[in-house]
RNA sequence: GGCGGCAUAGCCAAGUGGUAAGGCAGGGGUCUGCAAAACCUCCAUCCCCGGUUCAAAUCCGGGUGCCGCCUCCA
């Protein structure tokens, strides 16, 4: 596949370094907080990469970590009165929670800052001994950014931009504005482990330089994080990683654009975002997975719960028709009748061009575009009296169920029975809009009565009524079904 | 101030050189007691100006507007 690279500003062909292995690093949560749509889009994001790969049949080593120490742990430990390792481990279970939910599959490691702290000690001790470090009488450990030729490579920055940019802080003993902690001292009643430094613990982005070296040979193929990581949090690692080892660090960057609310940045500094949990109280999670693949994963997303709304239809509409084939697909007997090879062949082209979309740089609005395609061409089977019963219809719609499960598995979506989620849809529809749900159905009751006594103006009347409170009530074969708008 | 990104129909959104995917909304039809759903059908020349090219939404230059990074941040 042909995947975006921030460290050359274009798309690549990407192929694994290892034959058929591929290793990938995405920076994880900071565990002090419950996760927002932002971490949502990001853990979503790569999680389909990681599907994807695997269904080209690569051997995916993903691995995504925890930072479990970090100054905003420490600092809402003291707000709350905890202790920093339980407040992280309480939201490490509740980020299982919100992604266990999203269908956001676990990696296949998860380490923890904690207990890579031999790691860390180790890698800024060869950081010092190269000349790449030092330590100062304070007991902090500083990256020497100059030391480092190649620093500002994957943001595009050069030292002496960042230089005219730097602040200084004063209380500090860096030899250089620009330098970053490796190993910051221990202030009094923060967690701290013994190091060659004195007591202390490791910078935030010393974490991820450890430990992907500890659990993958050097280069990895993908390391991935959200946009705003690129800089300093990634180009940190890289001066790290290839200052100490001299290899490669990582040779695909991925990054995920951002989260906005009406085309803001959405962030814990402005107050203007919602949690996973937020969302999750008022819509099925399979919603908002959806929401964040109709749109490329490198692209600003703007989120409101209008375009909640609308991802939900589409998600409805896909939902349905695989509802629909299911009963179209129950059938004893099917006939010999011609079917028209073009329609066969108007399906191949969709199976390419969404195997071409994610192709692309894991387009998934792209890609789903084109599984709307399929969906409307079964139904427009369905249309035709003749081909409805004939045994290409049936293959036909056996086929397209096959790819909605295959690529819905890819996506992470369309894995659920369709009777299942469309009700579920209904009644979070139904919750949005404070129906009392025994109050309709009394209404449809009293509505299919006057219709088996034909008494169509009453049956009407109430219709209307249902209608003014959002309820579409839909006369079928089968009897009355209804939903809400 | 420095670096980077974006600008496509009423709304959302794909599309990086060959006469604009898809979704939502809307118009017209088939179906229906009437509807709804489903299906069919209609609905844009791609922010502005200039350039390169046989050919540009797509490349280059100049504007305008919006956003991000440069400080913790997915």
């Amino acid at each position: 596949m042909r995947l975006y690279n921030t460290l050359s500003r274009g798309k690549e062909e990407f192929q694994p370094l290892n034959g058929n292995k591929v290793s990938m690093y995405v920076c994880g949560i900071t565990a002090y907080d419950l996760c927002h749509i932002g971490h949502a889009r990001s853990a979503v994001v790569f999680d389909v990469l990681v599907r994807y790969l695997r269904h080209k049949g690569y051997d995916v080593l993903f691995i995504r970590n925890f930072t479990d120490v970090d100054d905003k742990i420490i600092n809402r430990a003291a707000e709350v009165g905890r202790e920093p390792k339980e407040l992280a481990e309480h939201f490490i279970g509740e980020f299982y929670a919100d992604m266990d939910r999203l269908s956001v599959l676990r990696a296949d490691i998860e380490p923890k800052c904690t207990e890579h702290i031999d790691e860390m000690v180790r890698l800024t001790r060869e950081l010092i001994e190269k000349g790449h470090a030092y330590a100062t009488l304070m007991g902090d450990v500083y990256f020497r950014v100059r030391s480092f030729a190649d620093y500002g490579k994957l943001s595009g920055r050069n030292i002496e931009e960042l230089q005219s940019g730097a602040r200084v802080d004063p209380g500090t003993q860096k030899e250089d504005p620009l330098d970053f902690a490796l190993w910051k001292a221990a202030k009094p009643g923060e967690p701290s482990w013994e190091s060659p430094w004195g007591q202390g613990r490791p910078g935030w982005h010393l974490e991820c330089s450890a430990m992907s070296e500890k659990y993958a040979p050097l280069p990895l193929d993908i390391h991935g994080g959200g946009q705003d990581l690129a800089f300093p949090h990634h180009e940190n690692e890289i001066a790290q990683s290839e200052a100490a080892t001299g290899k490669e660090f990582a040779r695909f960057w991925v990054h995920n654009g951002f989260v906005q609310i009406n085309s803001e940045k959405m962030s814990k500094s402005l107050g203007n975002f919602f949690t996973i949990r937020d969302i999750l109280g008022q819509y099925p999670p399979e919603t908002l997975r959806y929401f964040l693949l109709t749109m490329h994963y490198r692209s600003p997303l703007d989120f409101s719960f209008d375009a909640m709304d609308e991802a939900e239809k589409g998600l409805k509409r896909i939902y349905s028709a695989m509802d629909q084939m299911n009963q179209w697909l129950d059938r004893s007997k099917w006939s010999k009748s011609p079917f028209p090879e073009e329609l066969v062949k108007e399906l191949d082209e969709y199976e390419k061009a969404w195997d071409a979309a994610m192709e692309d740089d894991m387009n998934t609005a792209g890609a789903l575009g084109h599984l709307f395609g399929s969906v409307r061409l079964a139904g427009r089977v369905a249309e035709d009296k003749a081909l409805k019963k004939s045994e290409g219809a049936r293959d036909l719609w056996t086929r397209i169920l096959e790819d909605l499960r295959v690529w819905g598995g890819v996506l992470g979506v369309f894995q659920r029975r369709p009777e299942e989620l469309l009700d579920e849809l209904r009644a979070g529809r139904a919750r949005r809009r404070g129906l009392d749900v025994a109050e309709v159905e009394k209404m449809l009751e009293a509505r299919i009565q006057a219709r088996k006594d034909k008494d169509f103006a009453e049956s009407d009347r109430l219709r209307d009524e249902l209608a003014a409170l959002g309820v579409e009530v839909k006369d079928t074969p089968q009897g009355a079904v209804w939903d809400v708008a």
